[in-house]
DNA sequence: GCATGCACATTTTTT
DNA sequence: ATGTGCATGC
């Protein structure tokens, strides 16, 4: 068991833990015996191996009910980590639900960055760094780098900065400081990735800015070389909780080991089988190595399964199996009957998408004798997300419903970031990066010369950019109708500066002022591109977010780690997202569709990573099919475009994985029937090639879907009966009007059919859409 | 300083 | 196919 000698608080208390002891604990209600050895193993390291819908969370926030009830540990001496705000949210919920506000309590539950910004606030100045540190976002990184990368004179077309962003991630995932980088590195980025590293901490050391790598990264430093410090964390944190283990890169591991060396009270929960992050530095290594770093900890495994039927859990379990060096655990379920997997090929990767939005449409009707199942209940996952398309434009056409997941977020739009600079540089005038993102947005007619005349003033005045700008214009170093915008410009950021602490006026009127002042939210109002209103809603929606902070420097301290404000829209939907996005959720029903090798697995991951590639793929094809309660549907297309050109698909290795006896093969509406040849239209390329490459292809399930097929006439696909444009039907659109649509743009009307319109759109073509998609042109609130 | 055209690449994504 | 980033020309 644990070492108490550590804790000298624990005696002390021993009487109200044990008061506390004898309380009711209803939270151990409802656990299975896994589940409640997980939650009642309080010292020592425990690792909880817990599958897809083992119950993970409940086990979790369970651990934490019981520390609190049992007088453990005070909330605020429970270390629990996650990696995304949602996670924390969840098990905050959680918790509180089990305990009410004592959850308040738990300062240190949250993301290891968040967590890390709080450590790093109060230690700044060991690493260089002053505890108001800004925290630069991707895009400000990026822009840093290129500026580096120019001033090295380095060609940055044979050398984009991106990929030096890339591998400077990639070096602090691992923990190494500059100094720390070893030899085998020397060659990356041209040679030149390690000077251009060390260039850039200095940087950001000058600009009192961290990126999101460094906040781990410091506080590894920092532990590793302040010993008194590392002391005091490890008595104040006596126990400590990580979630999703095996997405842990090498400094969040160092991270946690360090915390835990001295009472060893840690339990990490993961699951091998779905580590899907490899590519972003996790290492599924930290969760396979754990009872070899932690001698004597105890393994948990949940394995018992709530959430899919039988079938769904044996098509998993015969897929991941072609894993090697797993940890090993197989999910079963009590639960009986349910449908068998089902498998189904189509022609092409349109013709996929139109089944799957026929599918739909059944499925929500309770057709075929089923329940029906609602569309908030149903999730097309896909491996990459430019498969979203076909979607999106099939379930336009036919007026689905849909949610794409993922996606640029709220805070990663070019609106939200430009009016962030703003406000960020009324705050801090010294914020460079937020200068240099503004001074030209809206266009003021300051070029790249101007800029650059800028640069250079600030450079040899040792003063920062606005300062510079400030002493150019007493100069009179820039004249006519840019010196006179610029001098507006420096003059507004000053005034709005000075309003920041004061009373008169609210943060929120400061911030509308700041937009509208500036020209920021004119340049929209004028712009005529469909994105536009939208933005404007955007920029309404980040000041009404502003509400709920005390001033503008709360609120930009919190958005720069805050990055998930999904807002939910009404009504119900279907979701379409990448699978990585998906893990962690579930659905009634899934689609798994673009199961063709190359896609899926993808040919770049195998190409980069060889059979580790393609385990993480498989794993990803776990995660996949782990997501189905009730029906899981995977679906591949002989033919695809890639990269605009049409190409032959081989079905995925991992449709062969799949067990016979849990998979029905569908056969869909005319496809394979009448051979290649017949339904070769429009389809340009080798057909030769392809017969024989679906010859030689002998799974199972590839023979039995042709041999059906083969019985069946080719019926034609329903959209392609030729269009009988009816002018007079019952439409408030005419023919020829100018509309508009949220997705496609400006466009005219070209036909009307029934509730659908052909219309011609300026940017994205000529698109069937349901009516009530579209506006007329000129009610667009411009 | 800005518009237009051409080369280019193109997975997955949180903080 | 399609968007992005850069170079060229006005």
């Amino acid at each position: 068991m644990s070492d108490f000698s550590e804790s000298d608080a624990f005696d002390g208390a021993s009487l109200s833990a044990r008061a506390m002891a004898a309380r009711p604990r209803p939270y151990l209600d409802g656990l299975n015996p896994e589940q409640r050895e997980a939650v009642e193993r309080l010292d020592g390291p425990v690792l909880m191996l817990a599958g897809a819908g083992t119950g993970k969370t409940k086990a979790l926030t369970s651990r934490i009910a019981h520390l609190l009830s049992t007088g453990s540990a005070r909330p605020d001496e429970i270390l629990a980590v996650t990696f995304t705000n949602k996670a924390a949210r969840e098990m905050k919920d959680r918790v509180a639900a089990h305990l009410g506000e004592a959850v308040e309590g738990m300062r240190w539950l949250g993301t290891f960055h968040s967590i890390c910004v709080k450590l790093l606030r109060r230690h700044a100045e060991l690493v260089g760094l002053k505890s108001n540190f800004t925290i630069l976002d991707t895009d400000d990184q990026l822009r840093l780098l290129k500026q580096l990368v120019q001033a090295a004179g380095i060609d940055d077309k044979r050398w984009p900065a991106r990929q030096l962003a890339g591998v400077i991630d990639q070096w602090k995932n691992r923990a190494w400081t500059p100094d720390r980088v070893p030899a085998s590195e020397a060659s990356a980025y041209d040679g030149k990735g390690v000077a251009l590293y060390t260039l850039y901490q200095t940087r950001l050391r000058e600009l009192n800015a961290v990126d999101f790598g460094d906040l781990l990264l410091h506080m590894v430093v920092i532990f590793q070389s302040h010993q008194d410090i590392l002391d005091r964390y490890q008595r104040w944190f006596r126990y400590i909780l990580v979630d999703e283990y095996q997405d842990t890169n090498v400094a969040q591991y160092l991270w946690l080991r360090l915390l835990a060396s001295g009472h060893r009270n840690i339990c990490c929960v993961g699951d091998d089988d779905q580590s899907i992050y490899g590519w972003r530095g996790a290492e599924v290594g930290n969760i396979l190595r754990f009872e070899k770093d932690f001698p004597g900890a105890h393994v948990v495994r949940l394995e018992q399964n709530y959430r899919s039927t039988a079938h769904i859990l044996a098509a998993a379990s015969g897929v991941i199996a072609g894993n090697k060096g797993r940890l090993g655990k197989e999910l079963w379920t009590e639960a009986e009957g349910g449908e068998k997997v089902r498998l189904i090929g189509h022609w092409d990767g349109e013709e996929e998408a139109r089944w799957i939005g026929e599918e739909i449409d059944s499925m929500q009707r309770g057709t075929r004798g089923m329940r029906p199942i609602g569309l908030d209940d149903m999730a097309i996952l896909v491996r990459a997300s430019h498969q979203m398309r076909a979607f999106e434009d099939r379930f336009l056409t036919i007026g689905m419903p849909y949610r794409v997941i993922g996606g640029p977020r709220f805070y990663e739009r070019l609106e939200i970031r430009d009016a962030m600079a703003y406000f960020r540089l009324v705050v801090s005038p010294s914020d460079d990066l937020a200068f240099e993102r503004v001074v030209n947005t809206p266009k003021r007619g300051l070029g790249d010369k101007a800029q650059q005349k800028i640069q250079m003033t600030a450079r040899e005045n040792s003063v920062p950019l606005l300062e510079g700008a400030r002493i150019l214009l007493e100069q009179k170093g820039l004249g006519g109708k840019g010196g006179a915008e610029l001098g507006r410009f420096v003059e507004n950021i000053t005034r709005w500066g000075r309003m920041v602490g004061d009373e008169a006026i609210s943060h929120i009127e400061l911030a509308e002022m700041i937009l509208d002042e500036s020209g920021y939210t004119e340049m929209w109002q004028n712009d005529k591109t469909p994105e536009a209103p939208g933005r404007l809603e955007n920029l309404k929606e980040l000041v009404k977010a502003l509400e709920q902070f005390e001033n503008l420097q709360g609120f930009l301290e919190h958005v720069s780690l805050i990055m998930d404000n999904e807002q939910e829209e009404a009504g119900e939907k279907v979701s379409i997202m990448t699978l990585h996005a998906a893990k962690g959720l579930e659905f009634p029903a899934v689609f798994l569709p673009g199961w063709e090798d190359g896609l899926f697995p993808s040919q770049r991951s195998m190409d980069e990573s060889g059979l580790k590639g393609v385990e993480e793929e498989r794993r990803l094809a776990y995660v996949g099919i782990t997501r189905a309660e009730e029906i899981c549907t995977i679906s591949f297309a002989g033919n695809r475009r890639v990269f605009g050109q049409w190409q032959s698909q081989m079905p995925s290795r991992f449709i062969d994985e799949l067990p016979e006896e849990h998979v029905e093969v569908l056969t869909p509406p005319g496809l394979y029937g009448g051979g290649y040849g017949a339904a070769g239209m429009g389809v340009t390329g080798d057909i030769e090639s392809r017969v024989a490459a679906a010859d030689g292809y002998n799974s199972p399930g590839w023979r039995r879907l042709q041999a059906r097929a083969s019985e069946r006439p080719i019926s034609q696909p329903r959209e392609s009966k030729s269009s009988v444009i009816d002018m007079q039907a019952n439409s408030s659109h005419t023919v020829g009007e100018r509309v508009f649509h949220q997705k496609f743009g400006y466009g005219t009307i070209a036909g009307i059919e029934g509730d659908k319109l052909e219309i011609a759109f300026e940017k994205a073509g000529v698109k069937k859409v349901v009516a009530r998609f579209v506006t007329g042109a000129e009610d667009i609130p411009f």
